[in-house]
DNA sequence: TCCCGTATTGACCAGGTGTACAATGCAAGA
DNA sequence: TCTTGCATTGTACACCTGGTCAATACGGGA
């Protein structure tokens, strides 16, 4: 099983890497087999061999791309918090960070969303990955919405956790079209205060002082 | 300036009619010069002639697209709403029905949005659409964030207006890639819920009681 | 009726695309 | 050393794209 089909497999790696680094730069239109061979100077022949038709490289450079989008990773700082409403916000601070650290990769998400649209075979990816990356969420918000019916009355874990979704989302959308008229860190407060809102964590201080700590002030 | 150039600017129409249910059909990509053509059951060299290059023509159906997406119209009876927050809630949920009705507009939205990313042109166009979207809610944020700095701590009307932004795109970045995973109608009455606790409205009993549960922020 | 100007057409071009494949290079086994 | 097998190359092909432009169709004055 563990055959050492390595070389074959090292190269496929390569060919992809050479791809998500022309996609990153000038976008999906952009990653033609010719282009791609470039970028790992290799022939165009060669990547044709590999792949012997073009979708299938579009897809093996969607896993990459969904894997470091669509990817939640929650850290042992965030999961050792011990109210839901903290590990929500922390979350929440962690991804709208990440999209601001690299919107390339955001950026190629939509795109290949874009491209879903038309394509059955890419949306269902995206839809399974966007449904993981619910999970996530999903998880902590069924600690926030204990079975209080009055706290939540329509209000489900699934819900709360596609609304997360969309605000990490929805920024990304308004931030990487236009930086400038777009305040992250202020975004990224308000969704603090909404949580407070939704389910008081007694110690929303704490948390704060334990992000603060690892990343002094979000510009302003 | 009504100049009769009737005929003329006729033609354009309907070219960019013919581009747009092109577009609808089989995306961005798919709005050639030829195609185009053909809906509009003219020779390519007539629609080349009438955009001089290929960029104007997308340029003019970009127009079109956030007319009919990125454009807001607050109906006469969502503006006779009393209280902001409720004002709020009923533009959140027209933008959602409007989604859910229309997904073609939206994704095509989007399709743009992508595109916008490496040209600049466009990017502009949709980051100041963006803008006017969020200013029409802008409006109403401002009513209901009044100069009672206790209860916006850091929440400001710009920042719920990307909010609520987010909400709407979010939720149709979710929808519209797995329509059978997303409870659209869930999720607004999630959102609903979350207005009532940012903004209880008067006659709104339930969140009242919760309110009167413990609400008071304890500062700083 | 002819005439003329313009709206419209279709052929043509240069360039780029994915795909196929014969021709090479090359390194390891006999 | 030669041979063999496979990784790799470059060429070729059919197709499609945006763009150009001479040739044409056509409709309304004279």
């Amino acid at each position: 099983m563990p055959g050492p089909k390595a070389p074959e497999e090292a190269r496929r790696d390569q060919i992809v890497n050479a791809a998500y680094a022309v996609a990153r730069r000038a976008g999906i239109d952009a990653v033609t087999l010719r282009a791609v061979a470039e970028e790992a100077k290799l022939s165009h022949g060669l990547v044709a061999f590999y792949f012997k038709r073009k979708e299938q490289l579009i897809g093996a450079l969607l896993d990459r791309v969904l894997a470091t989008t669509a990817m939640i990773h929650v850290s042992e700082d965030v999961a050792r918090l011990p109210y839901a409403p903290q590990r929500l916000g922390a979350l929440l601070r962690q991804e709208l960070r990440r999209v601001a650290r690299d919107p390339g990769g955001m950026r190629l998400f939509f795109e290949y969303w874009a491209l879903g649209v038309r394509r059955v075979a890419i949306r269902r990816r995206i839809g399974a990955a966007l449904e993981r990356y619910r999970a996530a969420f999903r998880a902590i918000a069924e600690e926030m919405l204990p079975p209080d019916s009055a706290n939540g009355r329509e209000m489900t874990s699934a819900t709360l956790a596609a609304v997360a979704v969309s605000l990490i989302n929805g920024c990304a959308v308004q931030a990487l079209i236009d930086p400038g008229h777009f305040d992250t860190g202020a975004y990224l407060a308000a969704v603090e205060i909404l949580i407070e809102r939704l389910a008081p964590a007694p110690g929303a201080d704490a948390a704060r002082a334990i992000d603060a700590r690892r990343d002094p002030r979000p510009d302003r």
